[in-house]
DNA sequence: ACCTGAACACCGTTCAAGT
DNA sequence: ACCTGAACACCGTTCAAGT
């Protein structure tokens, strides 16, 4: 017989969770909503985590495995330094533009829950960057520090493209620019 | 006589909503809060702002004045474009640990009462950097350029020293070495 | 195991009534 | 003008009871 009461997971809410973070950020990971939102009654959580605080550990450890999987499969699409460099810096603009879950959890790094996630994120992708300037010619020191200016560059230009869009109309130009500078091989 | 029943103003809920943004953001401008701290009951806040929104509002263009004017004085202590440069940098990570107003605000950006705020503040800076950086011999188009640059790379400075402050243990020399990269005539 | 429905605490907002 | 105290709506959490 077909199950008309569908019954929910936990793994439902997460992606519920998810959704909610998209398009509200944190605040809108609240089980009341989400539960009217999938139909149930909000007391039903409860059978599925502890607490709210629960469904978001969960939920930011559900997007940390698919993000990191995507960014290492982005990165494996070329082996010239320079494209790769291009392509993630093009990611940063983009993912502004389109209010990925990653641009809504950089501005929820004030949560300890969350900084922990994206601490995660960002030290793969130090470690990424420190070898491709290493690739590049640069010295262990010096790559250090241009992988740290680099990601700096991709996170601020998150930021601006958000708060000043129109200064980043010549944006093609501006990234190659930056790159050009960066990649030198400089003393 | 002395007043001993001592009667607020709109000016102590701003300020009182001010020191809640330091300590926990937007989130802690909470009505009912703010009025236990105060000493009053929460039902009094109404006899000077409409909703909680507004005080959010009046608050907001507070440190709006305060902050353009501190950072207006601190150009204005040297001439010399490449020390200006390094004073702007040396803000991003000393407020990042401090954990100023400004830290805490980029991180609620995704409030559009805030990214006005921020918008304002940061097209002022945006402006002294361009011409720090045509000071320095750049064409209109490069310091445009360089001085978005110089910007997202403050910005991701302030993110990243939250995020990954043992990166940034060596943030002197990392940032020498930026402004030298970012300073070059080049072409 | 998952769900409902009622309960209670907390904060935003309103309002009648006090000074 | 500013304040109190009670009321109501909304969301987090608990719990007894249902399937």
């Amino acid at each position: 017989m077909v199950q008309l009461v569908k019954r929910l997971t936990a793994e439902d809410w997460e992606r519920a969770a998810l959704d909610a973070i998209a398009s509200g950020g944190l605040a809108a990971v609240a089980v009341e909503p989400l539960a009217r939102r999938l139909g149930v009654t909000k007391g039903s959580f409860y059978a599925h985590f502890r607490d709210r605080n629960e469904l978001v550990d969960a939920t930011l450890r559900r997007w940390e495995e698919i993000h990191v999987n995507a960014f290492v499969a982005s990165m494996q699409t070329t082996d010239e330094p320079l494209k790769r460099l291009q392509a993630l810096m093009a990611m940063a603009t983009n993912a502004a533009r389109r209010g990925t879950i990653q641009g809504r959890l950089l501005l929820e790094s004030d949560d300890p829950r969350v900084r922990a996630a994206l601490k995660r994120v960002t030290e793969l992708r130090l470690e990424r960057l420190e070898a491709i300037f290493a690739q590049l010619g640069h010295s262990n020191g010096a790559a250090a520090h241009r992988a740290t200016a680099a990601y700096a560059i991709y996170i601020g230009l998150l930021q601006l493209a958000r708060e000043v869009p129109e200064r980043l109309v010549d944006e093609r130009a501006l990234i190659d620019e930056l790159l050009r500078v960066l990649g030198q091989v400089h003393a």
